[in-house]
DNA sequence: TACCGTTGTAACCAAGTGCTTACAACACTG
DNA sequence: CAGTGTTGTAAGCACTTGGTTACAACGGTA
């Protein structure tokens, strides 16, 4: 019996998703390390061994975590879409919120096998796919990298500096901005270049 | 007596620089939660003790540890060179090494009184003060913030993707395709885009 | 009803953590 | 020489960690 004295309703696919929810959580805000999974498993209200059940180990529970975002963003944005609305999506998330937190989890975590490679082969090489495709430059893969950079300081940027002018700035003016130099640098191919990718 | 039989030498400024230089390597390859007190103290061939005795906690360590190199680079660099230093040395870094790393620790600490203060107030806002004083436009300060994010990016990214273009491309050719964007962000005040901030 | 696989629980383990403390070895000063 | 403050050492404390295990409670099936 748990510590209110009565037994937990057996409902698998429920405690699954609740220590899945609360590693997020947990993770995002405190760091991998710093987290424990007793407090995984309390903040779940579910027995720790549990964790251990259903995912094999932390380790593996972090892999879940990071894992799930990224395919859910490629599988609902079509390729051609990916760069304005990622611009757009990331100048307009809150400060200090939570996918700020989750992209530096990744980042700093293991490289090999970790929540960055995810990020990577998920996300990051689709979108570099889609910027090179635009230009028939030689040096596309290049310029596309670069873009690819910008993105993630854009991102952390907003992230780390809550009060800074980049949280403050309206997200539409900000975005152009970007945009616009963005396409400059791939080769204003396009008329409208505020238009890009669509 | 040491494992080694004898005394160590008495020499308090040497010990603690090598702990210093101990913490500076594990911290920036393990990460602050992975590195303890004791593999800190066998690297510097000391006793573990001694950490608390120089610095006073683990804690109080990493930062020493952070805050010296943003203090040396902001000391030997004149403000005006400071964004084109930044962006060679960025660029010019060796991929997956040591700098990198110490961004990374940074960046994923305490927010508060941490080493990203430090970076913030050693580097950052200098950085943008330098930018934003370049230009007359009224969003001169977002412009200037917009920079510093690609700077982020770009170290990371540079870091991060050991293998990918941007470890590949000759550092001053990237350099110059990053300033000439740049300079166009910030307002072409120069009649040579290529040689600014000189 | 009896059975059995699934789900949840508590107690436990071995290893490691940051940090403290009592003490020994040394280098100075008088 | 004795006395004193500094530097280094070994042992240990109190606690947390990820992970395991033996077992109880349950729900479906036959």
């Amino acid at each position: 019996m748990s510590e209110n004295g009565t037994t937990r309703k057996r409902d698998a696919a429920a405690t699954k998703e609740a220590l899945l929810a609360a590693a997020t959580e947990l993770f995002t805000t405190r760091g991998f390390d710093r987290t424990s999974v007793r407090d995984i498993a309390a903040l779940a209200e579910v027995n720790q061994a549990l964790v251990f059940r259903y995912f094999g180990s932390k380790e593996a529970l972090l892999g879940a975590v990071v894992t799930a975002p990224g395919r859910a963003l490629l599988a609902e944005t079509p390729p051609g879409r990916l760069l304005a609305t990622l611009v757009r999506e990331t100048l307009a998330q809150e400060p200090g919120g939570a996918s700020g937190n989750l992209l530096l989890l990744a980042l700093s975590g293991p490289q090999d096998g970790g929540a960055a490679e995810v990020l990577e082969r998920e996300v990051a090489e689709p979108l570099r796919a889609a910027l090179t495709a635009r230009t028939a430059r030689p040096d596309a893969e290049l310029r596309a990298e670069l873009v690819c950079a910008w993105l993630l300081g854009l991102a952390l940027t907003r992230h780390l500096r809550t009060d800074g002018q980049l949280a403050k700035a309206d997200p539409e003016t900000a975005s152009t901005l970007v945009l616009d130099v963005v396409t400059t640098l791939l080769g204003a191919e396009s008329e409208s270049p505020t238009a890009t990718d669509r």
